[in-house]
DNA sequence: TGCCCGTTTTGCGCTATCGCAAACTAAAGG
DNA sequence: CCTTTAGTTTGCGATAGCGCAAAACGGGCA
């Protein structure tokens, strides 16, 4: 069993409050494990045995329908917590993440949480700030959805991904890991041909570089602009 | 300062898993209001000084844009809680709530909440639940408008409502708080003609029966029926 | 090096839904 | 009982974005 090292998740949100000590015990009752790219974590539907903490990589939480269309439900960056179906209560996973980089996860068993938040009671604090912060963005998610058109959404969804998982470029901000058109069609609702269109006009404004799974914002200030223009503040 | 009947609140989910005597003095904290139909409790923006427990009535949370437009967040049952937004370290109320019908809150000052948590860790656990089954709820509702056109949305939306605020009628099942078609169309992305002119077929096929913020499923199968047509499984 | 496959681009017609406008209806209040 | 006002219905033209199809592209792998 592969020991964590304390000090490396010390400083995570998820363990404010906790002492070190404490923090030894957490870790302790959990693994770890590498997934590499492209490789599922859970599936949705399955049953929810564990949780976990997300080290590195990046991983894509996406919910299908029964007719097989997907959105993406978020992307975790390393630090956050995700596969939580316990603390809420659901006895399986609502949706499938997959590794889309080479990832390392840590993981609990869902049996441990229980003994967890009633000895720890700040990571129960702690995760419900955590999940009610992911409510308040689905909210806001929401919102966009009924209010904003395309071109808007796909805008504010490229500048949540730059903040979360920015790559600093001296050409601009790189989104630290692969997407593709049809992802950010899932997160937007939209097709991943609008998309396509969306970021060609883009280039062409030179606001953004993008390539295979690939995207460079390379005026991220041009692209608030456009996140925030009405339905009707003049375009050119 | 009236006081809360403990018996009247004991079977909350909220409150599973806390003692009556615990619950007494967790009662003893909370003021209690009434708030007449269409009056607000909190608005969006405002400091967030306290939490809330509806006891009878419903509540309407509802988000606006910079530019005026609004979406329906959700409607509160009574049992159900709102204003959290302390539990997940805001300091503004992220949405506005009004009455839409006379209603009655207990009302905690959020300086409670520390505490509260603190002696009661089952209310962090509880209200961790909470909260993690509206993020679910949010999150079916993205994949509807991504996934669904309107008119499976609104049916969606109506079940919902019947399911969580319905009254069994002969007739049917009448939802039990006065509500617009500019408010459904406020929950599901569209707009009020448009939720017009899909109650209006579907009162002409017998589905359901309507008026001024009024709406009853007279037929509740045939509303799921019509929910889970795929786009192009054919209609009449 | 060359092939294969997943991703991206682009054109084009279609339609669900919006947006505006106007008439209609019914509850509420004086 | 009449007036006011908020909510609802309906028609019609406009269009954003979809859906389909096909071609171009580019990496990875044998």
């Amino acid at each position: 069993m592969a020991k964590v090292d304390t000090s490396l998740v010390a400083h995570l949100p998820l363990f404010a409050g906790v002492g070190p000590e404490a923090l030894d015990e957490i870790l302790r009752e959990a693994r770890s494990a590498r997934y590499p790219k492209n490789t599922a974590i859970f599936e949705q539907g399955a049953d929810a045995q564990s949780f976990f903490l997300l080290l590195h990589g990046h991983v894509r939480a996406a919910k299908t329908t029964p007719t097989g269309e997907q959105i993406v439900v978020r992307y975790v960056a390393p630090g956050e917590t995700f596969g939580l179906a316990m603390a809420i209560g659901a006895a399986h996973y609502p949706a499938t993440a997959m590794a889309v980089d080479d990832s390392v996860v840590l993981i609990w068993p869902i049996s441990a949480w229980p003994r967890l938040i009633e000895r720890f009671p700040a990571i129960a604090a702690n995760t419900l700030q955590a999940v009610g912060t992911r409510l308040q963005e689905s909210h806001t998610r929401i919102l966009e959805m009924s209010t904003q058109q395309v071109e808007q959404r796909v805008a504010h969804a490229l500048l949540r991904l730059a903040k979360q998982s920015g790559k600093k470029l001296d050409r601009g901000i790189e989104i630290d890991f692969p997407i593709s058109r049809q992802d950010i069609a899932q997160m937007t609702g939209t097709t991943l041909h609008t998309v396509s269109r969306i970021l060609s006009g883009w280039e062409s404004q030179g606001l953004v570089e993008s390539g295979r799974q690939r995207i460079i914002l390379r005026d991220p200030h041009g692209i608030v602009v456009l996140a925030e223009r009405t339905p009707d503040s003049g375009a050119a």
